[in-house]
DNA sequence: TCCTCGTGGTGACTATAGTCACTGCACAGC
DNA sequence: GCTGTGCAGTGACTATAGTCACCACGAGGA
């Protein structure tokens, strides 16, 4: 399968002089899982559209990490989108999860795709609708809820995004991305057991 | 002045058909202090463009609060656009804060101007932009920050916004923003008199 | 084999914030 | 003047989560 066909499979709404332009000026790159991608303050020259792979979003102050959200194939990174066009640093940081086939777009190409292809705003509005709801449901997780709610639920959506179950992860790990510490994972992680013999989370 | 000319001088950078577009089909409405303009899972028909006065924009659950933004004169509301274009309820609150002039724009023609109107598109970029940040702040104060400072830093935010020195609010509503309790803000507005003689906010 | 390292388990303690119950004060309306 | 209402102040308590210190286990390397 040559690049354009492979553009037109992962993103079919895209119109055929887009993907002409995709293949033009996009970057194929591979990338090895827990590849740094971006890191907080930095500019942004390239902006990725996730092909396959994980990629993995999140925020950071001192030793604590939240999880924002991940980009999943056909999706791309409003965040560097954002900071791409703005020239403005970078709030997040970003790294790969898994192995990953990216298709990187210099910036400098944005504001003209985004005036000639429809398609290419409809793209990045989708994409910030979403990451939108997901930061939105974050808060709300982090206002509203109990920490052993927010593992259950972190848990639960990772078995769906990784399609792993059960999940290979430490509690190190949940910790980090959830913005807590180990000994707190360990024991929710207990009273989860207790309580979820009938759920079909299987826990290491 | 004419309706023309008003949102000219509001969006100087928009192209002079849009503004023709925005001035047939606009509707152009006054809100009173504390109307409550969108709830949670309602849908939308309308998006605003904010022409004058200060809209609020909050999230709940059951009888607690989180102040997300504020909308301020030029800026427009991305949660009803994204939840106008996606046909999706919406997720959020929003009230006026103050006597609101606001022209609204149906949904229906968004596709089209978004096609047609290269600025119409900087527009919600640069909205979109502006929400995550302050989203994505949100996130970061909840998750890294303890409650004095964030109590501080919402007064200090509050008195840019409202351009009013001392504020007029009420404990209970500023604990309402911040998601917390009444006590709890009580509590911390001693602490925060105490230090704050050099500070130059003036507190009620 | 022994050592190290990463992981997980746990008790004890602390810090932070939320809750409950009550007080006092100011002001509006009768 | 009395009363009701809304706001603020506070003590006492609880819940939740974070921190510290330490132990145990197993895998892998020297």
């Amino acid at each position: 399968m040559n690049r354009s066909e492979e553009i037109k499979k992962q993103f079919p709404y895209f119109q055929d002089a887009l993907v002409a332009e995709l293949v033009t000026h996009g970057i194929e790159k591979q990338f090895k899982k827990e590849t740094e991608l971006v890191r907080e303050g930095q500019y942004i020259k390239v902006i990725p559209l996730v092909i396959s792979g994980l990629i993995k979003v999140f925020t950071r102050f001192e030793d604590k990490e939240l999880l924002l959200y991940y980009i999943k194939p056909n999706e791309s990174c409003v965040m560097s989108f954002s900071a791409g066009i703005n020239e403005a640093p970078s709030k997040i940081f970003a790294i790969t999860e898994e192995d990953s086939h990216v298709l990187l777009i210099p910036v400098e190409k944005l504001s003209k795709w985004m005036k000639d292809f429809p398609d290419f705003n409809t793209l990045f509005y989708t994409q910030y609708n979403m990451r939108y709801a997901d930061l939105l449901s974050t808060i709300n997780s982090l206002l509203f809820e109990k920490l052993d709610k927010r593992v259950y639920d972190y848990l639960k959506e990772k078995v769906v995004i990784s399609q792993k179950n059960p999940l290979k992860i430490s509690h190190r790990q949940i910790a980090n991305e959830l913005g807590t510490a180990r000994e707190v994972i360990s024991r929710i992680m207990k009273k989860l057991k207790l309580k979820a013999k009938s759920s079909n989370l299987l826990l290491p």
